[in-house]
DNA sequence: AAATCCTGTC
């Protein structure tokens, strides 16, 4: 104790000394344990005017706000071994600031301890002290705790049932928070702004438009919906409940707004693939003099990333390197996502370079691209590096590695990560069983695939069949095939993906019944196809293409191009694989259908309008079919391009005849 | 005297 002394005698100064109350309890001790040192204090005190008796509460006050300034958890210690000890005489706000303190550092442990001198103490039913004795409990992570203080607590306030909904909230139980509303309301309780904001997300966690509603209405019966934490929280609800058009005229009726409620509408619109409508937000963002940050930047770059329109996200990107944002986690997590998902594993690798700090994120958004690109090898090598670093890697990790196995057709190695996995303490979850039915399946090891299944130790879901039909087809299983498609049916009917993939096998097979059966099932089940589209970005526009699309200003050209490349890839050998159409027609019928799919029209139309020798990325909502893959090898060597195609889960980059995927897709 | 809204890898 004696070591504190000097600390607390240099910091003195009259401002300190002015206003305060002695406290005598302490007086006799504070004399006793600093002697002589306390004697100088004492004189100079006297110097400046004051009395005796005011050392001892100068000195806790000046005491308490040194030790708290520090972010060294052993002076958090120390001030509560000096109330332990009776050197010093707590007040109400000396608990609040210990308690602070735990939360900025995290530290249950003491957290617990202070509770527990708070209970020994003159103010354990004192309702701002228990307040955040339960928001330290939240903070720090302990639910449980802070939920038997609540339920202990005599008297409660808006505060506490608060602070009970963020718990709830935050830690992935959104229902519970909003299930407390009513008891809340029940009892005179008046919510505010901190409340609903946080109910508002609870709202938008679960997709839930009705609660969120319900809150709404409350909003303004009780007069908060002008804050601007309640307005950016209602647009972000609406948002994620979908309804995107509600957020937009909220966030237009704002009364007040920062830049927090910009990216929340960025956002909403990024995640509805809405990617040009929230690049333009982004610029009125900017025109309205509101300061991108690093979460605006992250948006958009994801926006990019997610509609695949490269040239506008190194547009972002110019933006990022101008503001001067550094390349820490989220930026440059999104950013190098967006070159890797636009299409460019080369500036992906580029960014993870120059990353400042890499964590597990950085390291699983490269193998990701590595995985979706067809670069197994670069992956697995990747790995081998990231374990060298001393990185842990997580289930993420994994997932990455089991997929860029099942794409290069690693099946061994494949095994081995899933085996590999478990050493590091991860269990392996549901999607990790899909992708070693995939490894297996695209490999033919179908017997072994459904092997794999039965003996899995969690019930297979409707996506682990789809990927094991997915490989029946591939290999011409009927027999199995039927029987994966009648358990997706069971447990996931509304998906349009099995029963066309049923028909086609069925068409190929020569079984017309059956594919009239088929497609009877999905009248009857109500699903509906989605319809297949292709798009590339031209000079910061995104044009979009469907099958035998006849509604492009350049239609006429687009067509007559693809005529040309089509003529021109037949005298190299290119015959159309017509096995890919379901229908029962004529040959010629059959291949009059393929030629003009949408990806092929796409290709057509980026030959028009983009100078030679340039890279083609086109996009695709769903997986390029087998006949536009045969034809684009060929037209890379004809066209004299590199063609990159993104499908729903994989790059497939065409040049000189052939593609990065190896025809293993 | 305390707290509430928006971002990353699958």
């Amino acid at each position: 104790m004696r070591r504190c002394a000097p600390f607390c005698l240099r910091k003195l100064s009259y401002n300190d000394l002015r206003g305060f109350v002695p406290v005598k309890e302490c007086h006799e001790h504070f004399w006793g344990s600093f002697g002589a040192q306390a004697v100088r204090l004492s004189t100079e005190f006297n110097v400046l005017g004051c009395e005796e008796g005011r050392h001892v509460d100068v000195f806790q006050r000046t005491h308490h706000r040194d030790l708290l300034k520090s972010s060294d958890v052993k002076t958090s210690q120390q001030a509560r071994k000096l109330v332990e000890r009776g050197c010093l005489q707590p007040d109400p706000l000396f608990y609040n600031r210990l308690l602070k303190k735990c939360v900025e550092l995290g530290d249950l442990r003491e957290g617990r301890i202070i509770h527990a001198l708070v209970l020994t103490s003159e103010f354990k039913d004192d309702i701002f002290i228990l307040n955040n004795i339960i928001n330290m409990y939240v903070k720090c992570g302990s639910l449980g705790e802070a939920r038997i203080c609540f339920d202990e607590m005599p008297a409660k306030d808006t505060f506490t049932w608060t602070t009970m909904i963020v718990a709830y909230t935050q830690n992935g139980r959104p229902e519970a928070g909003l299930s407390m509303i009513p008891k809340m309301l029940h009892l005179g309780l008046k919510p505010n702004n901190f409340t609903f904001s946080i109910l508002l997300k609870a709202s938008g966690a679960i997709s839930s438009a009705k609660h969120g509603m319900h809150i709404h209405t409350l909003c303004i019966k009780y007069g908060c919906d002008s804050n601007v934490y309640v307005g950016t929280s209602l647009v972000d609800m609406y948002a994620r409940c979908g309804l995107i058009d509600e957020a937009q005229s909220i966030f237009d009726g704002l009364v007040s707004k920062n830049e927090v409620s910009w990216n929340a509408l960025i956002a909403g619109h990024a995640r509805k693939d809405r990617g040009e409508e929230a690049l333009k937000l982004f610029q009125s963002m900017k025109r309205e003099d509101f300061d991108p940050s690093d979460f605006t930047y992250s948006t958009v770059l994801n926006a990019c990333a997610s509609a695949g329109i490269l040239e506008q996200g190194k547009w972002i990107h110019a933006h990022v390197i101008k503001c001067g944002v550094k390349l820490t986690d989220f930026v440059g997590h999104t950013l190098l996502h967006m070159y890797a998902k636009c299409g460019s594993i080369e500036d992906a690798e580029k960014v993870f370079a120059r990353l400042v700090e890499r964590d597990v994120v950085s390291w699983n958004s490269i193998l990701t691209g590595y995985a979706q690109h067809g670069l197994g090898h670069k992956s697995l090598e990747q790995f081998d590096i990231m374990l060298k670093t001393g990185m842990q890697p997580n289930a993420i990790t994994f997932l990455c590695l089991l997929t860029s196995c099942s794409h290069a057709g690693f099946v061994e190695q494949g095994q081995y990560y899933f085996e590999m996995m478990k050493t590091y303490g991860l269990e392996p979850k549901i999607e990790h069983y899909v992708t070693i039915v995939d490894l297996l399946g695209r490999a033919g090891k179908l017997d072994q695939a459904l092997k794999f299944i039965r003996d899995m130790p969690v019930k297979p879901v409707a996506e682990i069949w789809k990927c094991l039909l997915g490989a029946c087809r591939m290999h011409r299983n009927m027999e199995l095939g039927v029987y994966a498609a009648e358990q997706t049916f069971d447990l996931d009917p509304y998906d349009s993906g099995p029963y066309v993939i049923l028909a086609n096998m069925y068409a190929l097979a020569g079984r017309r019944n059956d594919v009239a059966k088929v497609r009877k099932m999905m009248k009857d089940s109500r699903v509906r196809k989605e319809p297949a589209c292709s798009w590339v970005e031209i000079e910061n526009a995104v044009h979009v293409f469907v099958a035998d699309d006849d509604t492009h200003p350049q239609s006429k050209e687009i067509y007559d191009m693809w005529e040309s490349i089509s003529a021109k890839i037949k005298e190299i050998g290119y015959v159309p694989d017509t096995s890919h159409v379901l229908l029962f027609l004529e040959d010629h019928e059959r291949e009059a259908k393929l030629q003009h799919h949408s990806e092929k029209l796409a290709l057509a139309f980026a030959c028009l309008n983009t100078p030679p020798k340039s890279t083609i990325r086109i996009k695709k909502n769903i997986r390029v079919c087998g006949d536009c893959h045969l034809a684009f090898k060929f037209a890379s060597t004809v066209i004299e391009r590199d063609i990159i195609v993104r499908d729903t889960n994989r790059f497939h980059h065409f040049r000189n005849g052939s593609c990065s995927c190896g025809d293993y897709w």
